[in-house]
DNA sequence: TCGTATAATTAAGTTATCTTAACTAATAAG
DNA sequence: CTTATTAGTTAAGATAACTTAATTATACGA
């Protein structure tokens, strides 16, 4: 089962505009902070998904242990981050955003929103009837993240 | 002028959700063919607006001339971009992407749509409200990117 | 309890990417 | 025509991010 093919049409103009404009605004922010890729990945898994352990990280970004170390080091000299063992298992090191972190990684997502701001007003009708559909999107996107593996199998 | 919250925090909302899920899609496609921020931003460029100078790809990433002279070195080792002086001056190199720069750029974009397939489809009404919707917004935004400075002097 | 496995770190070295300074070549100006 | 300006490159060196190999510390199983 996937979109009709007319939606899919649609979501992709729609995704080359908007991904286009919004990379270019994120990238200009990660530059002006000195944030790399794998930065920016990890900043966004530990805000979205919460703590982590090291080896989570160099899993995630597909480095060697060694390196999500050392990227962690980065992290928590500038303190992004917290690095603390965990009392069951005194091998492991929870990594968790600080407030200084969760900060940082707003700004990155705000940037993707400011632009659109800028953006005349739409009509009333067609502007309730994108809220709908997005609204309709974003829960089935939800959905499908939330369990992707059952509906990829059928 | 700007959007109404309602239609901005829609769209915030969904735009959230998207760009998590298509920016990790594309940094692991970053990541395997071995591209960083810098050449990802060139190949973008140089594929939505055409060819440009050495001097100008400086300028959109921020860094020296000479850095600017590498990267498109390793661009072309790469076979990614022709680089040949200009007609009228020649002091200017012309940079522009070859066929195969093109299929690795359109290899990048694609990966923000493969996974939206998997979407299961959404009742016919729907579907029709999101697509005029979205078509809507890509025209607007496409409109506001072509003349920025008219709207935003407004 | 003693050997083994696991998580993370340290150490040493490689590579990519950036910088500044010096240079080449082409155009423009006096 | 001679000098200055501009675009781009070359050269040399700094730095950040990665690798593998060795090390430390904890947990676990015979």
């Amino acid at each position: 089962m996937a979109l009709s093919p007319q939606l899919s049409g649609a979501l992709h103009d729609w995704i080359d505009v908007f991904m286009y404009r919004a990379m270019r605004e994120l990238l200009r922010l990660l530059r002006a902070r000195g944030l790399s890729l794998s930065h920016y990945s990890l900043l966004m898994r530990l805000y979205k998904e919460g703590p982590c352990v090291v080896g989570d990280v160099a899993d995630m970004l597909g480095v060697s242990r060694p390196a999500a170390t050392q990227l962690i080091d980065h992290f928590v000299a500038e303190r992004w981050v917290t690095r603390v063992e965990k009392a069951e298992d005194r091998r492991y090191m929870t990594v968790a955003l600080t407030l200084r972190g969760r900060a940082l990684t707003e700004e990155c997502i705000a940037v993707r929103h400011r632009w659109l701001d800028d953006l005349s007003p739409l009509p009333a009708a067609r502007e309730r009837a994108i809220i709908a559909g997005l609204n309709a999107l974003t829960d089935e996107v939800t959905r499908f993240q939330a369990a992707p593996n059952k509906r990829k199998s059928s």
